[in-house]
DNA sequence: GACCAGGCACATC
DNA sequence: GATGTGCATGGT
């Protein structure tokens, strides 16, 4: 699998779908905050929690910091694992306040590889939340892997059902420019593909219409 | 009522 | 390095 394989995908799907103007989102925190929320979770009951949020006037990292953990609990409660995000979204608030806006983020180098292991040492955040963060929430060239990536390249393209995060993601960093912007696209095509497909009853494996084929 | 959704940490082998 | 498990809500 090379890099016209990759570089092609990338165009026809374009062709077909337009630009998909992502992350939703209208801040860089609140890009973070919902690649946080939307672990192993639909989206919708994502932006019922940011909702949440945003009427208590506690979207940003130092009020998440000074909430009391029970009100942050219960204004996550709609995205899930609401114990779980609150410890993690409250870990990674407290790494934004330090690294991001705060002025030693001038003496910081700007390379990926510095900013992703400073993400990922992060307690509740992994390979995708990290890479979700640095490319749609700081415009940084790396390459996100989701279920829907996994299984679009499993289906379609013969890559092992199981392939691990780092080799599916050098698959497409090794064989495309280090684009931000290309990268962005790239992704969010991903998901356009497997949602049309899905609406249009040609299913990808798991997909709650897979009984219909 | 079952199954699924844009994962992750931790334990265990 | 691979595999199994708990975490929880809301839509279909």
């Amino acid at each position: 699998m090379g890099n016209k394989l990759v570089n092609n995908i990338y165009h026809v799907l374009f062709e077909c779908f337009g630009p998909q103007y992502w992350w939703p989102g209208d801040s860089p925190w609140e890009i973070c905050l919902g690649a946080v929320l939307t672990q192993n979770t639909n989206w919708g009951n994502v932006e019922k929690a940011i909702a949440n949020l945003k009427t208590i006037d506690s979207l940003c990292p130092r009020k998440i910091l000074e909430m009391k953990r029970e009100s942050l609990e219960e204004a996550l409660r709609p995205s899930g694992y609401f114990k779980l995000k609150s410890v993690r979204l409250s870990n990674v608030a407290r790494w934004w306040l330090e690294n991001v806006e705060n002025d030693k983020l001038k003496k910081r180098p700007s390379n990926l590889d510095y900013w992703r292991d400073s993400i990922l040492a992060v307690n509740g955040v992994g390979p995708e939340t990290a890479d979700s963060i640095l490319l749609y929430s700081f415009g940084l060239p790396t390459f996100v892997i989701d279920a829907y990536t996994r299984r679009i390249m499993h289906r379609h393209f013969n890559t092992p059902e199981n392939v691990s995060y780092a080799v599916l993601r050098d698959l497409f960093m090794d064989n495309l420019p280090h684009d931000a912007k290309l990268f962005n696209e790239y992704h969010a095509l991903f998901v356009r593909l497997a949602k049309e497909l899905c609406r249009k009853n040609i299913c990808l494996p798991s997909c709650p219409f897979a009984s219909h084929e």
